[in-house]
DNA sequence: GGGCAATATTGATTTAGATCAAATGAGAGT
DNA sequence: ACTCTCATTTGATCTAAATCAATATTGCCC
């Protein structure tokens, strides 16, 4: 059972799907309460990883899905040659390892961009309480699903979009991602490299720099460093392809 | 109950789970002959399609998802400027639909490539069922994480390859899948385009009828329209950059 | 079987973005 | 405050693949 630890000077309550404040966009969103307290049980709730750590590294057993808490992780994958390229980013109340599920193993690498906090769900126990909870099921049916769409509209994104376009994607994208955990939509904090936001949109670092200093000047951004803010949405959103989520 | 139906000159077997020659590569796969019979009796074995015609169009509600029995299809999404793009084709045995499980619309359209047999399944149906089955419920899960982790492939794929590593990657990867339901993975005859090919890849239609050409010239393939022969795996697969799947 | 539309090939030219190359700026550790 | 390293910006040049254009081929329909 989980209780609450006090310490000398400061009071600490330790974290649970119930009192967690993503808990409305994480595993537990349409869990009743009772059921929340079962996937409570089977949560590791204290994962901590300092940036640069890995979750976990390609070809890894799979065993757990991870929630991010706090913080940001890269996915990343090497190609035969060892050029490595980076295809998601995970912010918090997101989902992290179902690139493990059909074969047992990770495809992946994932990297925390900044110290994080996670928590990890072991997958069979998952499945297995699923079984109990239909709630449960449609939920992990509908995240998967999400995560198709969502690859599925890369796919499109890499396949016809422009530099400008993808970049302009990738903003509004962040952007609504943040707003989803109540961060500001329109002052981004970046994470992540210029390169790896090349890596993810299939383009050079140079030329991401380019297009954030063309978007600059056209004034619908203002870039300092790592700090991006969205000064006009509407023709972002229609550089972007209107197509956001 | 499914029973046999004898016609006047000629004998026809209604086709179910148990009797399809692909029951090993689709979802009765790894299902016990019981379970195969609860399975049978919530899908519809007997829907064709026309060459053109759609098996479902752009945010259509989400019903059912659909095992492909015979012939092939493509699905595509359009973009706000109108233009098209191919983001996957189904081959016998393969599953279509799982774009619509996360908003209960289907963000792709579906046509065939030439006349085909589908088997449709009801969702909910197979949702319920997955509550008693534990190997469907894995089983789906499994499929579903498949898509992922190829969506995800197919990322690096467009994010970093060159055109003619894309192409042989294509090859590959066809010539897989047309083994497995134990077509020939050597002789390939395309039902798609090369226009079709090129939205897929991210490449214009002159560019894949050029990179067939140049791989012609290699000696790794043998082109005659539609009909590619794979001479040579090791080179192709060296240039696919292994990675096949 | 003949004609038409769709598909495929091949060549010439253009271009978006990559690559190469500095120079500048920011952050971490001492 | 001072390195040292890593990240970013900016400019010059190059190139893979797109686009434009013309022809050839295939298959479909009357």
């Amino acid at each position: 059972m989980v209780v609450a630890m006090p310490n000398v000077n400061q009071r600490r309550t330790v974290i649970t799907c119930t009192n967690c404040r993503l808990n409305r966009y994480c595993l537990p969103a349409a869990l009743n309460k009772s059921n929340i307290k079962q996937l409570e049980a089977i949560v590791d709730h204290n994962c901590s990883y300092e940036k640069g750590y890995h979750l976990y590294r390609q070809k890894a057993n799979f065993k757990s899905v991870y929630a991010v808490r706090s913080g940001s992780f890269k996915s990343y994958a090497f190609r035969y040659n060892g050029k490595g390229r980076v295809n998601g980013f995970f912010f918090p109340g997101e989902i992290i390892g179902m690139d493990g599920i059909s074969n047992r193993s990770h495809i992946n690498a994932v990297q925390a961009l900044e110290h994080a906090f996670v928590c990890e769900i072991p997958f069979s126990k998952l499945k297995s309480l699923s079984l109990q909870i239909p709630d449960l099921q449609h939920h992990l049916f509908a995240l998967m699903g999400k995560e198709i769409t969502n690859d599925q509209e890369f796919h499109n994104l890499l396949s016809s979009y422009t530099a400008e376009e993808r970049t302009a994607h990738f903003l509004i994208n962040l952007s609504s991602r943040y707003e989803r955990v109540s961060l500001s939509p329109f002052r981004l904090l970046l994470p992540m490299t210029r390169g790896d936001i090349g890596e993810y949109l299939g383009l050079s670092l140079e030329t991401i720099s380019r297009i954030f200093g063309k978007l600059h000047r056209k004034g619908l951004i203002a870039v300092n460093n790592r700090e991006i803010e969205l000064l006009h949405m509407e023709p972002l959103l229609k550089i972007a392809g209107s197509a956001t989520k």
